[in-house]
DNA sequence: ACAACAAAGCTGACATCGTCAACATGGCGT
DNA sequence: ACGCCATGTTGACGATGTCAGCTTTGTTGT
């Protein structure tokens, strides 16, 4: 079946869409830095400016994937917490989603948590961010209430879970250490981070 | 005093560290995105391509940051540590200096955790990042020694104290936290990553 | 029904970039 | 003294992001 004249609609239909979807494959399984937007274009079957209607920037396609990622994470917390389970159980789910985020997508993460986003859209990410720090902030809230986890300012509390959960999956994507370990000890990890450290 | 005929001599005497040095410098300031090999010779006075004679790739001379990278974190790090002073009070000496770090020069920690590196630099990267861990899991060992620390694998436990600082040095790298938040509420966090989140 | 318009394509051009090959220079060892 | 080789230089090539100007198509107002 050679492709036939291809009477192809000069207008795609949803290529804004189309673009996205094909950027986060490219992400996926060859990085971001091997990303480019007349490569994307042709992917999807038009012309090398075309991107430029729905995207000002390359950075803003980027931007864009990113906010997707953040609901995507967001949808897949939510969808892993069990709130009426107790806190270590809970708090173990969580890193595990979010270690399995990052580990089928680490690309995906690193662009999320890049330094460099367009002016205009760093407002949307930073929402995002806070809207994922706030469901934390929230299961802590929880946790207090029913004297799971000691009485303060829950958001601090909330960076401190947030900060261990992140780092590890930070080191993750970067390759510091790989996927198996980090599931391996993960347990572990929630374990001794609600605990601490230190004999009692 | 306008520019004599400048006779610069033809061989520049140490183009690589130069090189490496004005790359750091717009590394701060201007984010590596904005770091080109071409505007790079400009700045240091060299054709376009001479930089190639010391890096065979642009991701090369960007592994080589990285690595400059890791040897000043090392160094930083081993400069903070205060071996003979409690627990406590020691990691929240390093995680200061990390902090530290990590403020000053963000685009430097974003390169040194990216996952795309030449295939034979990323040896040497690992390396670093081993020795980085490695001097983390020797000062567990040695609290654990004093009973400082509870017992088990040191490297499970350096794992979490690794994930946890790393983790908030990300968030701050990514513009998720604000500095100021971040070394506002360190000695709270690192007492917390001690003593656990749980009531006793 | 149809003209006007805006949205969403396309083509062509331009500057910049990374990289390579071919050549030039000059310091150093034999 | 001489040749070698590391380290420069120049020029070229292909790819990329972005812009301006043109074309197609769907919608909207009359």
């Amino acid at each position: 079946m050679l492709s036939m004249p291809e009477s192809r609609p000069y207008h795609h239909g949803d290529l804004r869409a189309a673009l996205l979807k094909s950027a986060e494959r490219t992400l996926r399984d060859k990085g971001a830095a091997a990303l480019s937007l007349r490569e994307l274009a042709r992917d999807v079957g038009v012309s090398h400016a075309a991107p430029g209607r729905h995207f000002k920037d390359k950075q803003a396609l980027l931007d864009a994937l990113a906010l997707t990622g953040y609901e995507r994470l967001l949808r897949t917390l939510g969808a892993a917490d069990a709130p009426d389970r107790p806190i270590e159980e809970r708090m173990t789910g969580l890193a595990r989603a979010y270690l399995g985020f990052v580990i089928d997508n680490p690309a995906l993460l690193e662009l999320m948590f890049a330094r460099k986003h367009e002016p205009d859209t760093t407002g949307r990410l930073a929402e995002a961010v806070d809207e994922t720090f706030g469901s934390l902030t929230r299961i802590v809230a929880d946790a207090q209430e029913r004297g799971e986890i000691i009485p303060g300012d829950p958001e601090r509390l909330m960076l401190v879970v947030a900060s261990s959960l992140h780092g590890l999956a930070a080191l993750v994507a970067a390759c510091a250490l790989s996927p198996e370990e980090a599931l391996a000890g993960l347990d572990e990890q929630v374990h001794h981070l609600l605990h601490g450290l230190t004999p009692r």
